[in-house]
DNA sequence: CCATCGAATTGAGCAACCCTCATAATGTAT
DNA sequence: ATACATTATGAGGGTTGCTCAATTCGATGG
């Protein structure tokens, strides 16, 4: 018997966008539980009100199912990550710290829901900038853009080691905090912000040279160059 | 009927030894083939020349087998870890390098089988810095802990986070790189190598001052932001 | 050399689980 | 009301990790 009759006032794809709906929540439910391994699709499908033979309509199989509900959880992040760098108004260092501050929070709350999206890419070979975390990347693509063009940073700083080094570097620190107590997490929290900072701003405003004294001048021009700019378009 | 008939001159301790290490040898085949999923006991068992149950006496699940697999490289890799460091005789910083570099090579060639580690990690749970990785792990922080007694790296650099730094930032760089070909791939080692010992020299060797203390550039851009919005406003 | 006994090994079978597919129910158009 | 296409069902097939009663091995002592 097929289970509900269609309500009042609803579009037939209204009703099948509800099911899916119903199934991924039901999904996110049970991966987070038991992740990839554990979750059992009879689970699923019972918490879903759906038969299991239902659920392969919606997805091919198991590693299917649990790609969609990683790819809905990386696009409601992505949304955040522009907040988190719109509210740093066109100063990229800040929206950098914000970006960085926004990451490491979200790994630790969100931490069972990202590990999903970690497993998945030892298990099934997902590519990590695949698909689903693609979008929340580029993020970061574009304040370092913004950075170079406005001259905060250098124009040959590698926008990939930059990547690999700020989203490496908080996978790791949120499993250590995770580790921690309450009241030390909070502490180790603030060293990585502040490390990491440190660290990248050293790639990014001189990574020509070696540990020398920050190439103040090339800055300066920077600025004055805007300063005419403004001028000028101003007269 | 029992398959292999005793060696002479052999204790009945070697001989279990020797099928232990049979046992773990065609693990580790049938993993870096299939991963902890797509590897089959009943393969094992027979590329062991063994039977499926006699898998069981030695280790207690399909994990546990993948487990050992992993505690055994590890091992190997520790070992190369401190030749990488001693080979920098008495220099922190290029002890420092010759870690780094030693590991970014690492992941590169034996990405397989360390991806089963990092898996073990997300399927099963198992802390990062655990049992097998530990070893590992305290070579860097041998290396940090002689640079600050010679005081070439400042006291208060907080381990855990150039930990988290190193590691992260390596893992996420090695499956960047192995997804270039072969000639591009050297170039981004090499940036990354460059760029993460700048980044991480930054952090050892001034982290006492603020990460980025208000300097003439910021005012300068201060006094600049000003001006636009007078400039915007006169327009 | 034989008898004995604990340790080691075997492999058929069990239980769990993902997925398929023949069948049935439902919504829609004529 | 009838016919058709779409959607849903759930019992069953096939695979796999793991168990355990039965069997074999090998050291020891008489």
């Amino acid at each position: 018997m097929v289970q509900s009759l269609q309500k009042p006032n609803q579009t037939k794809r209204e009703r099948l966008a509800e099911r899916e709906e119903a199934i991924v929540a039901a999904a996110r439910e049970a991966f987070v539980e038991g992740g990839l391994r554990g979750a059992r699709m009879a689970q699923i499908a019972e918490r879903a009100g759906v038969a299991e033979g239902t659920l392969y309509l919606y997805y091919k199989n198991k590693s299917d199912l649990m790609r969609a509900v990683v790819a809905q959880h990386w696009d409601d992040l992505t949304r955040g990550a522009h907040q988190a760098v719109e509210q740093a108004n066109d100063e990229p260092v800040a929206q950098l710290e914000g970006l960085t501050r926004f990451h490491l929070d979200l790994l630790i709350t969100d931490w069972p829901l990202l590990e999903l999206s970690f497993a998945l890419t030892y298990m099934e070979g997902d590519d990590p900038p695949s698909s689903y975390k693609r979008d929340y990347v580029i993020v970061l693509d574009g304040v370092l853009r913004r950075g170079k063009d406005k001259g905060v940073f250098v124009a040959d700083a590698d926008i990939r080691v930059l990547r690999d080094m700020l989203f490496g570097t908080l996978e790791y620190a949120a499993r250590s905090a995770l580790l921690l107590d309450e009241r030390k997490r909070q502490e180790h929290c603030d060293h990585t912000l502040s490390a990491l900072m440190t660290a990248m701003l050293a790639v990014l405003q001189r990574s020509g040279e070696p540990a020398q004294a920050p190439d103040v001048v090339d800055r300066l021009e920077a600025a004055i160059d805007r300063l005419e700019a403004v001028a000028s378009s101003a007269g």
